[in-house]
DNA sequence: GAGTGGTCTAGACCACGCC
DNA sequence: GCGTGGTCTAGACCACTCT
């Protein structure tokens, strides 16, 4: 159970909905009922509700109800912030991150501009190949701020980086700018991946922001072209 | 002004902080002054920033304030629903649409499956390619359900079939789900598009579906590989 | 008319940042 | 301690749908 009262409803409608207890295109029960059912106040229930509207769980409809999405069909979002290791555990494939480079650098310019710092601070790179049925397929170039994360082991490297700076450093990620393109592939990328006869690929760069708003981190993610995918769910807010 | 007091604030803060009133990284007024300058609770001020917040406008710290971030850094988002026109006229290049097809068809298996329609259910079929700098560079293949467009001129198509849905024929669109791969490109791609030598493609499919969640629109954009660009905002939601 | 979700209010308590 | 945003409440009125 989750700290917040919404929140805990929220997790209750979502294991609900997932599990199949609650199926697809069927009716919740109504939001005064959901008052009576959880104790709490009705803009309680309402942003639980509207959390799951946002998330593509359910479609709220005026005068009639909240109606539950299927969701099956909307299968996973790479959308929002997600990390290779959750994406690809969510899957059940097997799969393997190899560390081609791990290093405390001086930032070339383009870096330096990317994450928008001096020259004088260093930060680290890490290269990683991701393998999924036996094949190299994604390249996965970071470059983190050392003014955020003063040290890193390889083993980090060969897990999430992700849930290192969440769960250990306790820095929390707040939001995400993703610009999805197409570009030839670089010696590094001829290197690091098997690309069969491939003369492009795609590169996904990803700017992570902290709660402060303080940009600290730069990602490349660059995919072979047979293996991209992008699922997004969007809303037309207001 | 908008109908609703949330939407009135939102609309006045955007407007602020667009044109530049409300400078980057600054902070804004706290909501308890908003509550006092727009004369209203402080939920619904707080509706408002949500939203602000939600769309990439601010970022809000707690116990210090809610500050603007730097939009200019975050260029067009072209997540969300945007439709091609929308974003062409934003960023005030010229443009060209160009109508290859528009006809009422029995929809073959592939469509049928898409939209999960019945096999004797009409689709209105338009193919269009959007010409940028002299070059046809996406083609967009809509297909729309009869059921919700009795009738479809070939003004429209060379308009915004978005805001004849929208506007005349008062269909509410409430949410899409989009997939973006890399394909090869077929004959229709060959045909209708400048590829140069491209051997891929990017395709950019878009489900969209109404305020009670029905499935009304199947579209496929066919991006040149050189032209193509996504951008993302995303919240690291609860 | 009864039931539904959408908006809005006035007030309360809390956790956090800062001085 | 004071100001900030985050959560929650109990109640109100509205617009919409269905019967």
């Amino acid at each position: 159970m989750r700290e917040n009262k919404f929140l805990a409803i929220y997790d209750d409608l979502v294991e609900q909905i997932q599990s199949g207890e609650i199926k697809p295109s069927t009716k919740l029960p109504s939001e005064n009922e959901m008052v009576e059912q959880y104790g709490t106040s009705r803009e309680t229930v309402r942003k639980a509700l509207n959390l799951l509207s946002q998330n593509g769980f359910i479609q709220k409809i005026k005068g009639k109800g909240s109606f539950t999405l299927d969701v099956r069909k909307f299968d996973f979002p790479v959308s929002g912030l997600v990390s290779f290791k959750e994406l690809v555990d969510k899957m059940g494939k097997p799969w393997k991150t190899i560390v081609y480079e791990m290093a405390l650098e001086k930032p070339n310019s383009y870096i330096q501009k990317q994450l928008n710092i001096k020259a004088n601070e260093q930060v680290w790179k890490i290269a990683r190949a991701r393998e999924l049925d036996g094949e190299r397929i994604i390249l996965d170039k970071d470059y983190v701020c050392q003014s955020f994360v003063p040290t890193l082991s390889m083993e980090t490297c060969e897990g999430s980086l992700f849930s290192y700076f969440e769960g250990e450093l306790g820095l929390k990620i707040s939001f995400a700018k993703k610009e999805i393109s197409v570009d030839e592939p670089t010696e590094e990328d001829y290197k690091y991946l098997d690309l069969k006869d491939y003369k492009h690929i795609v590169v996904v760069k990803n700017y992570i922001y902290l709660e402060d708003a303080s940009l600290f981190q730069y990602t490349e993610s660059r995919h072979r072209l047979d293996k991209f995918r992008f699922v997004d769910f969007a809303r037309r807010g207001h």
